[in-house]
DNA sequence: TCGTTTTTCTAGAACGATCTAGAAGATCGA
DNA sequence: TCGATCTTCTAGATCGTTCTAGAAAAACGA
């Protein structure tokens, strides 16, 4: 009963493969009553249709699309801004009945059988919060397969499905200088910093849309200073350890901006532990705009997460879909944790 | 360039393909310097390593675990209980670098080639709040693809990793009992429930976890009047509409308990937003106890729900593990949302 | 009735790798 | 120096399908 493949049915019934294998997937190729003896028969034998692998390797369609996703796997589903995403483009993969590849990025020997990359059988991929130059993407631009980013690429032939990281943190930039601030602290996301929290450099920080989004500030705040720290990777607890840190020093800025709103999050928490009030004893703020945000009245930047995975999941499935390159929009949100800037 | 094989690369270093392959997969079992010379010539062709179809077909093993993830994906991802078990899982195949692959429940077509879990290349898979008779765990079965899930199934053969979901429930009855409830509404998810709300007999709930729930609760509080109500798939709105329904309604119950946390919050939405104060006009419970569970202050059974997904993982991709069937403890976390039942 | 189209089925070659068994050459101990 | 062992590499079968072309039979039109 292990052996039992499309030949022994075919031999049971009396028939050649190929009719067998149309049975299966070409229904209008051959006799009702046919397939329907084929069918039967395969289930008396215990076959449980079409060997997956086989079919994906001769019919060159694996019938499932990969998802980048993250440095740590395990990390970004603690964000439900990285979940949102998942949830928008599972959406259109259910529709279209495909399976998603969580592909976890193992740091692991790249050109070795043991890459998960490497061994993934898929049709096209999408590549969440990755950049474009880590190995991982090239291998999947190596192997040929079709990928939509959510960061912009400079090439004009790469796919993505982005915000305007600059004008987006400008806008928040904008806010923070009516109110005064010129002494501000970027929370950023960070492998390195294990415990405790690490300053960086600009060039230190390693992830574009990172990057872009300092830049934007930078941009709508030039009389500012701005510091940047990371206390590990994307998470409320990296915020908190990296707010810590801040409040703990000698100068405290004026505000604090997470580059996500849970690390946002985690700042607002470790200002509750000290007794300080967000929007009135520092300003805090995020991006994404998460479910939590609001309840917590968190001021950010909105970015609208679930339609940019449904856009993505449009591109790389839907054949009507034509568009390569997608703006979305954002918006920034103001409550209250975001206030004028104490008088020194 | 579109066809560049191991062949090909075979051909051009002016050796076997075996030696190619293993030049990948087994660098022991050839030179050093043929290896840097076979990759290099690799590279230059634009080969981008075995082809991961042709490799799984041959050797038997895909480098991916399925999983079947509620009725809807998109919805699952909208719980936080739900996508902790996936962040546990993915901790261990991140440990593995094993891919995870998220399949739809396509209602399509079963025996077509259509069907994801049909199409689906995996070496095992974890099935997560999918009813053991689900079409979809039949085929699973049928492919002899080992399973883990977090259902206990009757079968003694059956690997599962769960809680006791009666005692569990029988927790929370007890509670409510002691409060004083003789008069509670039970809101389960169910896809049928369009839009409003639809009032379910016990025998059309259809799901074992939810059965087994509703004979815990039901076991603790033998003199109290309990009714069935849905409003849809799991989902925070499914909640608030089952509440909606429920509070509308000429005999509002006591309490009301949600079988996830999500709906139970939706509840309380719908609580907060005709003035009524949960706790003291009407209790609300829920089960899982996800984060945002303690800041809404709601009392609802605790279960390890990352926990529960890494020993899924272990028991599917950690050798050592020899563990078939886990029972994890839950425990009742009483908050604000409970209180006693108002004398009539 | 006869050629033409349509339906139904089949033979045999891919698809792109890995596996098993074994050959050729190098290394080694006595 | 010789048989034994180790290293390094290869030939050829095999994994389980689907694809391409085409044959045989049935249905059709005039």
């Amino acid at each position: 009963m292990g052996g039992v493949t499309l030949k022994t049915v075919a031999q049971a019934v009396g028939v050649s493969p190929s009719t067998v294998s149309n049975a299966y997937n070409k229904p209008d190729q051959l006799s009702a009553a046919l397939r329907e003896r084929i069918l039967a028969t395969a289930q008396e034998l215990g076959y449980a249709g079409p060997d997956a692998s086989a079919r994906a390797l001769r019919s060159g369609k694996a019938g499932a699309i990969g998802v980048l996703f993250t440095d740590k796997l395990a990390y970004a589903f603690s964000d439900p801004y990285a979940v949102g995403f998942l949830a928008g483009l599972s959406e259109v993969a259910e529709e279209f009945s495909t399976s998603l590849l969580l592909m976890p990025l193992s740091s692991g020997d790249i050109v070795g059988g043991s890459n998960a990359v490497q061994q993934a059988a898929i049709d096209a991929a999408a590549i969440f919060c990755v950049p474009g130059n880590h190995p991982a993407v090239d291998i999947l631009t190596a192997r040929g397969i079709p990928t939509v980013s959510t960061d912009r690429g400079d090439h004009p032939d790469l796919c993505w499905v982005a915000i305007d990281e600059v004008e987006a943190a400008a806008k928040l930039g904008q806010h923070l200088t009516r109110l005064g601030h010129r002494d501000i602290v970027v929370l950023v996301d960070k492998a390195e910093a294990k415990d405790g929290a690490v300053e960086l450099s600009f060039d230190e920080v390693g992830c574009s849309d990172c990057e872009a989004r300092i830049q934007g500030l930078e941009k709508a705040m030039p009389a500012a200073q701005m510091r940047i720290v990371s206390g590990g990777y994307n998470s409320f607890d990296s915020g908190l350890k990296g707010a810590e840190y801040v409040l703990d020093s000698q100068d405290r800025p004026t505000a604090i901006v997470g580059l996500s709103d849970v690390q946002a999050l985690g700042a607002m928490e470790a200002m509750k532990v000290r007794g300080l009030t967000p929007g009135r004893d520092l300003t805090v703020a995020g991006f994404d705009d998460i479910p939590a945000a609001e309840p917590a009245g968190l001021t950010t930047i909105r970015q609208p997460i679930k339609d940019k995975g449904r856009r993505v999941g449009r591109i790389l499935l839907d054949p009507a879909t034509t568009e390569r390159q997608v703006l979305m929009p954002t918006e920034l949100v103001v409550r209250s944790s975001s206030g004028p800037a104490p008088k020194r």
